[in-house]
DNA sequence: ATAGCTGCAAATGATTTGCATCTCT
DNA sequence: AGAGATGCAAATCATTTGCAGCTAT
């Protein structure tokens, strides 16, 4: 038995370019309840469909889980936010060499995108 | 002219051990208004004082600005946060050559400390 | 019938704001 | 008096929850 608005939500977080929020969802699924949008956000994220990640805004944001790691470069000033694939695993090395097991971690570059440099 | 309680706020931001939230000020310290503490540390997060930084709960924490750069590993079990300084630069290195002007990053790791983790 | 899904409204938590008051100078 | 600081309550936003009704087996 599937959810029935699963795949619209699903996909609004799929076609979107930036990280989309619970409220963007909403507003782009009118016939889908608030409730439900938020139940199904844990539910995907729980299933490892999307991912949770947060920008200091106060509220949280989802994106599909993709194979290829990537970080986000937030624009301070227009908002936008690019997609960067960057090398981390000397980031990643220094913490294994530490007490810790690590399940998850988050990098987030916030600044001037390219545009509003100039 | 000082705000009368800036001090107290500094203090307990400084004095905690993990970044602090706003709940936490003012459970601490009930002869301030939520409001006021709310006030506060917008000021001294543009003053420079402090800094915000948020695990994605919902809720922000502060901490004192300090001169190195330093990390979080925070507990998904017991919730608490150890501080980690790594060497970053590898990382930075790699925007330094995109389109990008980088004002502020966060890097933060979640998984299980020590304890947790036997 | 019955388990899972959903909507709706109310509750909760974090943060902000309007406004009247108070405090220095 | 006049500016800045504060308290208080109400407002706003994100997210969660209780509950009753709906739907497909």
């Amino acid at each position: 038995m599937l959810a029935k608005h699963r795949d619209a939500i699903l996909k609004c977080i799929t076609t979107s370019d930036e990280p989309t929020s619970a409220r963007e969802i909403v507003k782009k699924l009118p016939f889908v309840n608030r409730a439900t949008v938020y139940r199904e956000l844990l539910y995907l994220e729980e299933k490892g469909f999307i991912q949770k990640i947060s920008f200091g805004e106060g509220k949280a944001r989802y994106e599909k889980t993709s194979e290829k790691c990537h970080h986000h470069l937030v624009c301070n000033n227009c908002g936008s936010i690019e997609h960067v694939q960057l090398n981390e695993s000397p980031l990643l090395d220094q913490i294994k060499r530490l007490h810790f097991t690590l399940t998850k971690h988050s990098i987030e570059f916030f600044g001037l995108c390219n545009t509003c440099s100039n």
